[in-house]
DNA sequence: TTGTAGGCGTTATCAG
DNA sequence: CTGATAACGCCTACAA
């Protein structure tokens, strides 16, 4: 415990003066360089513990023009699902010895231009990106000199590495997954009207093939708009379309929290779940299994998704990633609860997918 | 659009030419420095413009022993809980002008201690820090010789700057809440045997107090244990407690996530709320409002606890916070909703208090 | 296997 | 009001 205290100052030259060596010597010892005599190295290692020195990492990156740090930037951390995201992306960061410095762009436009060409944007080496107000008439502005891979399929085909599921895919089974149950009448919540590559186009198109499929039209009258996607915009979205008389007898949401709204909407107005209408969300949060009735959703495979763009932010970092832009697929898996198929048991926890 | 795509590499020393001034000037304009002759000034940023000129903020750290950054350690923010507070402390942050780098402890006492003396803690000027394993037993540990700021009342009078809403009272208020519409059968989970200083043992106490007031006494089957405060486990203790038959008409869960673990059960078991059994959470997560039946709750004023404890940590790093250790309580709010008070209204927006 | 010199981009000091 | 110059702490050559 000795003179452990004050590690606030003490630098290389010192504990290169405690241990009767070089500056050089003390940090070949630091960043395990190979060929150093054990005696010399014991001596460095007792120095470092004895003053309680840590590297200066403003001084490393300086010097090596890195800061061991990359962004994340989310609509933001009050949304479950990003915010389960950026717990997967910390960990995945963590696992490779890196950083996480999350940014909040609030889904708004101007924000996310800033987060491509801010001043913050020095503070890391690379920045994972999940763009949200962007579309692809800002293709421009992904054209960045840094390394960056975005989520999502809203930029597609852009300027840059992209890790994904398949939203159409995703989506059609999820439809899929209604029709088998016998629904005919099955609304749409988080439509974005005139979209063509953001998320909510890419799963209504899903939804629309599966509809297609089973030789049923598309009705307008069950395309919910929902420009957040929100619990309270999903649950005006609901309400908008009971209140119009809308036959339904399902929902798809195009999340979880949509989903979570319009249930409440449901719960509210008497409609029971799922004798009347079921509903599916899209995500798979923590919450979906905790809603009442338990909702069944379609898991996108976060942390598959938050390893791999990882890695692969790290290969363009280190410049070993291909030159071309890479597009990962990441898996998917429907997962059926009582808000579709019914009570299945009577038991206390909720569903398998919570730890 | 012009010179403006390659900032990486640009330096005072670029705009100091294009501008044709020397580099100490353009420092003085990026930094505010008011004696500045107007036209140098334009020129300056003319060139700062032109080039796209970004401060290395790595050197300016390393010249002025600061990073500009602060850490945030909360157990994980897969819990909505933190997950809000991480978006109110990051907004916080941000007015002030600072980054926030978070660290997840997964509410293991080795993380935790981490934290406290691991490396990455040089990454940043001060930490705010959300412990949920250490106890007063690690009281040493909080010791520390940087600007820290602790969350909640877990180190009770240690050795560190706190803020943290009254636990005790907070829970009061909301088991009067319960008393008033008559409950006298309340369970409380999420209690932990034996602690005495922790959120777990203050809320209790707090429970305790209200029951005393009103004549009751404390039924210890009507204490649902649940070490980790998640939705699962309030789901098993609430399913403990109704499979020993005791006897229930209320739910104070310590947390939301809790309450809505145990909403969840009673929903399954064909328990009506709140006729039957009326149940209050705590901390008013956005869910909670969208719990079905909307969950009543307590407000700890998240908000004004992010911002306090922003301000308290960058007064104590600039040296201007008070010699002895501050500790601030914070305001909260009992909010009423479905689940303890009934229906309302019949409205499609769950509350007033979801933005 | 270890030491020396130099510079990464800023800001602070001190002249002018 | 502005300019030169010296650190800040580290790492990468290059020498020894």
């Amino acid at each position: 415990m000795a003179g452990r205290r004050r590690q606030a100052g003490v630098t290389m030259q010192d504990v290169a003066a405690i241990a009767g060596v070089s500056i050089k010597t003390v940090s070949n010892v630091i960043n395990g360089y190979p060929y150093i005599r054990p005696g010399t190295k014991e001596r460095v290692e007792a120095a470092i513990e004895q003053l309680g020195y840590r590297v200066n990492l403003s001084a490393r990156n300086l010097r090596q023009g890195r800061t061991g740090m990359i962004g994340l930037a989310v609509p933001e951390l009050s949304l479950p699902y990003f915010a389960e995201l950026a717990d997967s992306v910390i960990r995945a960061a963590e696992r490779r010895g890196v950083i996480v410095l999350i940014e909040q762009t609030n889904a708004s436009r101007e924000r996310e231009l800033e987060v491509l060409h801010g001043q913050r944007r020095h503070v890391t080496d690379g920045l994972i990106f999940s763009p949200l107000a962007l579309g692809t008439e800002d293709r421009a502005a992904f054209a960045v000199d840094f390394p960056m891979v975005l989520l999502g399929e809203r930029i597609f085909g852009g300027p840059a590495d992209h890790v994904t599921m398949s939203n159409v895919e995703a989506a059609r089974a999820a439809t899929r997954h209604l029709l088998e149950t016998g629904r005919r009448r099955i609304a749409l919540i988080g439509s974005h009207e005139g979209e063509t590559v953001g998320s909510a186009a890419l799963r209504q198109r899903g939804y629309e093939q599966a509809l297609a499929e089973a030789g049923l039209p598309v009705d307008p009258a069950l395309l919910g708009e929902a420009g957040l996607w929100h619990r309270s915009t999903g649950a005006e979205a609901m309400a908008r379309m009971l209140d119009a008389g809308t036959e339904v007898d399902a929902v798809f949401g195009l999340n979880d929290a949509l989903a979570i709204g319009a249930l409440h909407v449901l719960h509210a107005r008497g409609v029971t779940v799922p004798d009347e209408v079921a509903v599916i969300g899209f995500d798979d949060i923590e919450d979906a299994a905790y809603a009442s009735p338990p909702l069944s959703s379609v898991a996108p495979g976060r942390e598959q998704i938050a390893q791999t763009a990882v890695d692969l932010l790290l290969a363009r970092i280190a410049g070993t990633a291909p030159d071309e832009h890479v597009e990962v697929i990441t898996d998917f898996a429907v997962v059926p609860r009582e808000s579709t198929v019914g009570a299945v048991r009577p038991a206390a926890a909720a569903s398998p997918v919570v730890a």
